[in-house]
DNA sequence: CTGTTAGCGCATTCAA
DNA sequence: TTGAATGCGCTAACAG
């Protein structure tokens, strides 16, 4: 029995043939097939012909393990992220790999979950398997310690999400804190006075950013700035509870889809509206933000081209041998993102 | 300037130490030292006391693709999926690579996008970087050939979301067809006579298993069965215009979350209300599913779980020499989906 | 119990 | 323009 379909000498569609097999075939060294393949060195247009033909008859593949061993590219990125199940980060995962894919690259995911210590140990096991490079969103501060390490990282790396900044490495993301201090100049706008800075994880980077932008503006407002963090939906229902029913002028700048959902969750709980009873803007845009009872006004971010670019950044990187990519160019790319005017505001449709 | 970080040579926080530079600190031979390490072999308790120190102390990981081309494990695993921004699959993703990380083993995933020519290809590639073991979400049916060539897979392969029984491959999966069952049996119990099973993508397994299910209950019931597809929320829409406002006995079963949700989009749009002017229940759930203006009464599927058992399943394969996991049990290891009863299918909170 | 040796598949010298 | 030989880091045979 073969519940597995194990058989790692079966020739068939996964037949693997390697370069002896090809250069026998076309009756020539291994190196001039070698060489024919790679498309570096000189071959004589001929036999490069018959090494291609040869190759392609057999499907061949250069095995990938030896071509890593001998120091040469191993056919994989490495990337980093807190975790899939956050669609802002699945969508960069995806942007990624079929750029990584373009380049004829696999791409290798590991997920951190928040837990921190596992950063540093995802990517030393990622360049244990000699990834050629490294997309790394790291929403936790850098710590002096991560950051020499960053330092030293033997392959090209990007940054995503956060900047790498401080360990000299490219990055691309959006301008979190002017983001937040236009959707928080549109809340103020509205006529909204207390309007409150929501977030679930205080400590990342971006949200950080976020809180900033959003102090920025409610300074220059002459408005007093105040930071919620709320952990689950009862958090958020006893703060709505406790600020929602007292005035017209209360709102919400939800750091993030999360917190954003928390409350759209309290308030349908507590039989609260907004507009009415209270406004609120979100930083990322999701499925239904659209439909729900109240169109959520959001601050989209280009999640699809922030992976797209900076996995472009990093083959640019790879490819130009000293992995100069970012030459010239600033270290961060900063990619621009949409305020997209719904209800929740307080605008009519 | 080293705007990417490169240097190879740097030794650091990832220097990279082999076996030999073990070995010789440990003032043993390279044999012994690889017995100490991989546990295989014997060694006397002290010298390998000594090895395990040096190997500490140097931080020796052994390189993978080293051990890949000698014919070992190369310590990954590959996972072929529709897309990654689906949070079913996403969570699968995330599931299994929690659980190759606690086998000491990365994750490299390739999405279709459903192309399904990307499908084989996708496999092949993770074959030529030597994956030890295969998960595959194959939504679309399996072509003859496809069979043919899974059949000869030479690693360990596990199903996941769409069975591989054809090809002799176990897999982890809901029994689609008994909940589509179970949902269109509870939507005949609230009164409904026009119901209606509406899908995306009819061409997938999991779709059509789910309106087989939908199929008998309707036949149970003496019911007309009736497919209908929507590409989008327009077209959501008309299907809502033709048939929303004609009675009370409308309803659908939605066979995954978009279609869900290009109804729900269109019936805010038609000013429509679930359950007065239409019931629905959908395949799976979904972050505010629960917070929407009618709570979607949903079919739940454990995704994470799905992940986990499908990743043990493989890993036990891998483990067990001949890939003999799904010794003596079948193929298929069905795990249950709840009816999560909220309000749109007419049920009262 | 331990060390020496060979070879996995490839790219890269160096000679021819 | 080509081919034979070498070694990447590791493990499995085989000797000691």
């Amino acid at each position: 029995m073969r519940p597995f379909g194990c058989a790692r000498k079966d020739r068939d569609i996964f037949q693997i043939a390697k370069l002896a097999d090809v250069a026998r075939r076309a009756g020539v060294g291994n190196a001039t097939a070698s060489r024919a393949l790679s498309g570096v060195g000189l071959v004589s247009e001929e036999t490069r012909k018959r090494i291609l033909k040869a190759a392609r008859e057999l499907n061949y593949q250069p095995n990938r393990s030896a071509q890593a061993l001998k120091g040469g590219r191993s056919g994989m990125i490495g990337m980093v992220i807190p975790r899939m199940s956050d669609i802002f980060f699945a969508s960069c995962v995806d942007a990624v790999q079929a750029v990584a894919m373009t380049n004829s690259s696999l791409l290798v995911v590991s997920a951190t979950h928040d837990c921190s210590d596992r950063t540093m140990d995802a990517v030393k096991e990622l360049l244990h398997h000699r990834v050629d490079g490294l997309v790394l969103a790291l929403s936790e501060y850098l710590t002096p310690a991560m950051v020499r390490s960053l330092k030293t990282l033997p392959v090209p790396t990007v940054g995503i999400d956060a900047p790498l900044t401080k360990a000299g490495l490219p990055s691309v993301m959006i301008d979190n804190c002017s983001s937040a201090e236009l959707a928080t100049e549109h809340l103020v706008q509205h006529g909204y006075r207390r309007i409150i800075s929501l977030q679930v994880n205080p400590e990342l980077f971006t949200i950080q950013e976020r809180h900033r932008g959003y102090e920025r503006a409610m300074q220059s407002a002459g408005l007093p700035a105040t930071q919620h963090v709320v952990e689950d939906r009862a958090a958020a229902e006893d703060l709505l509870r406790n600020c929602g029913r007292t005035g017209r002028d209360f709102a919400l700048l939800a750091a993030n889809e999360v917190a954003a959902k928390y409350v759209v969750a309290a308030a349908k709980q507590l039989r609260m509206n907004m507009p009415e009873d209270f406004g609120m803007i979100s930083f990322d845009d999701f499925d239904l933000a659209d439909a729900m009872e109240t169109p959520l006004t959001v601050v989209k971010q280009p999640v699809g081209r922030i992976g797209e670019v900076a996995a472009n950044l990093l083959f640019r990187g790879l490819n130009s041998e000293d992995g100069a990519a970012a030459k010239g160019g600033a270290l961060e790319t900063v990619l621009s993102a949409e305020l997209v005017i719904r209800q929740s505001c307080g605008c009519k449709k």
